[in-house]
DNA sequence: TATCGATATGAATAATTTTGCAAGTCGGTG
DNA sequence: CACCGACTTGCAAAATTATTCATATCGATA
């Protein structure tokens, strides 16, 4: 029972879900959308971020299943391959997490580090 | 790929990590240990909220690793077979997400239910 | 000092998730 | 009109997690 840390923090998540509480997405997706709407392609976005082709396409599906409406279109043939980019609608999500993150990550990071303080009183008993 | 939903919502969760992103407890744990106290029991608490003693037990124990420090005094024998209370480290944790989430769910929900309305602007394609 | 019931813990089993691989599809382009 | 490489998809294997069950330990108290 020895500590490994020098102090303790507080972290947290955010994610879209249905009003059932469904979850749909959160940070790892977007960052994922982000980088197939710079590269064009699933293949890249997915080796740029060390996942697996496989679960990530499933999981996109799954996205597109809940939500309701595509994000990526997908096309297959030429030369490259193929590709894949942002429907509107993937667009608009991405947008959203930008602003969500730019709006409440600092807000967020302010009240953390008063809430923090008292955290770290916390000691190990005399 | 039908809605199965009304309205898109955002839902987050805050826990305690080290300096070095171990995550240790969060909302979950929270709640066990306020049940703890409340029942001054580990079987009593694990009981009432549906959990597995088995895993409970495991992952307190992990929590103590992490920490640094023990959560729970446990004792055995007498009538009643034992009992578990918290340590004032553990008291102090409680109190901390009672803090937590009395300062920063009130501010989030603000926070999101203007973000919220952007996010419900995502349609269907035409 | 025998009893009782919660704490403590190993180990097998089941359930879930992740990973990996193979093979087929597609269509713009040279 | 053959080729190329990303998109698709099924399925088995592997890795993780969770659940269950059995059994031992402990000690205040009657």
């Amino acid at each position: 029972m020895s500590k490994n840390y020098h102090k303790l923090k507080l972290n947290y998540k955010i994610w879209i879900e249905t009003d059932l509480h469904v979850s749909i997405l959160g940070e790892g997706k977007w960052k994922l959308l982000t980088a197939i709407k710079e590269t064009g392609s699933l293949k890249a976005a997915v080796e740029s971020m060390g996942l697996s082709y496989r679960q990530t396409w499933t999981k996109l599906k799954e996205i597109e299943e809940k939500l309701g409406f595509p994000i990526i279109e997908k096309s297959r043939g030429g030369a490259e391959g193929g590709h894949t980019s942002l429907t509107p609608q993937g667009e608009k999500i991405v947008e959203f997490f930008d602003k969500v993150y730019s709006k409440f990550e600092p807000r967020v990071k302010d009240i953390f580090s008063k809430l923090v303080q008292d955290l770290n009183t916390i000691h190990k008993p005399n």
